[in-house]
DNA sequence: AAGTTGTACAACCGCCTACGA
DNA sequence: TTCGTAGGCGGTTGTACAACT
């Protein structure tokens, strides 16, 4: 899967813990020109990082509509549910919390909800080393397909003609689908949740980028022009936050 | 006040998969 | 078909800070 903006000169990757400056950098790279190849996002960001590094920075800490609240008691419920039917399909389990990561949901049962499972079964809860052993037979299971990954674009407030966030009729992201060609859909993004955090209606925000490449029907400039935009909505909207 | 222990979470490591050459 | 590489994922470790002695 090569790719050819990824020079070669090696680097020495930094390690540990990110500044602000770094995050900055990253950040900025990648509201002006997309991620595409991470390897070429720390080179061309003129990060000491390497693209492992940045992705991970940039999906669990940088990327906008996350959460950086504590977990609530319906998503630690959620958290719970699932993970008795998943296991430690951690990503798959954050598809269904939006604005929470893989790595957040991971956190949080290991330093907390696991040690609010029932002692008497202290196995590990549903380790499924198959697939096809899952604790709860597939057929019980809630057989929801993994929710539909966002692209790029799909964080990005649209505004209609009138600057409103009404996204019906208007703006790019009536362009936008999903990566699943078989389960094509248009998400229904939905900028303002009861807390105000940018949210998107029966979605996971925590799906994950996807290379600009897949993203069809979007006129490009219009799209980058509106990632400043986006992102500054995005920051004032945490600010009402805190 | 200083040292120790516990907790939360950020980040790294290693493995696996997908994909292009 | 094979090989090399990037991305993704889950497990684990490291670090900062709070609580406790």
């Amino acid at each position: 899967m090569g790719c050819n903006m990824c020079e070669k000169p090696k680097v020495t990757n930094k390690k540990g813990l990110w500044s602000p400056d770094e995050d900055q950098k990253l950040k900025d790279y990648i509201l002006k020109h997309g991620h595409g190849c991470w390897t070429s996002v720390a080179l061309r960001a003129g990060l000491q990082r390497n693209g492992k590094s940045c992705r991970l920075r940039w999906m669990n800490y940088l990327r906008p509509g996350l959460k950086r609240c504590a977990f609530t008691a319906e998503e630690e419920s959620t958290v719970m549910k699932l993970h008795a039917v998943m296991g430690n399909k951690w990503s798959q389990i954050a598809m269904h919390l939006p604005g929470r990561t893989d790595n957040e949901v991971k956190n949080h049962w290991n330093t907390y909800l696991r040690k609010k499972l029932p002692k008497v079964d202290n196995r590990k809860p549903n380790r499924v080393p198959d697939e096809n052993k899952s604790p709860i037979p597939v057929s019980e299971s809630n057989q929801q397909l993994p929710l539909p990954k966002l692209l790029f674009a799909d964080w990005i407030p649209i505004f209609g003609d009138n600057g409103s966030s009404n996204l019906e009729g208007g703006g790019i992201m009536s362009h936008v689908r999903t990566e699943s060609s078989s389960n094509s859909q248009v998400l229904s993004p939905e900028l303002s949740q009861p807390d105000g955090v940018l949210g998107w209606q029966d979605s996971g925000i925590c799906g994950g980028l996807q290379p600009m490449e897949q993203i069809s029907d979007v006129n490009f400039h219009d799209l980058f022009a509106l990632t400043e935009e986006a992102y500054t909505h995005f920051e004032f909207n945490q600010a009402l936050l805190f």
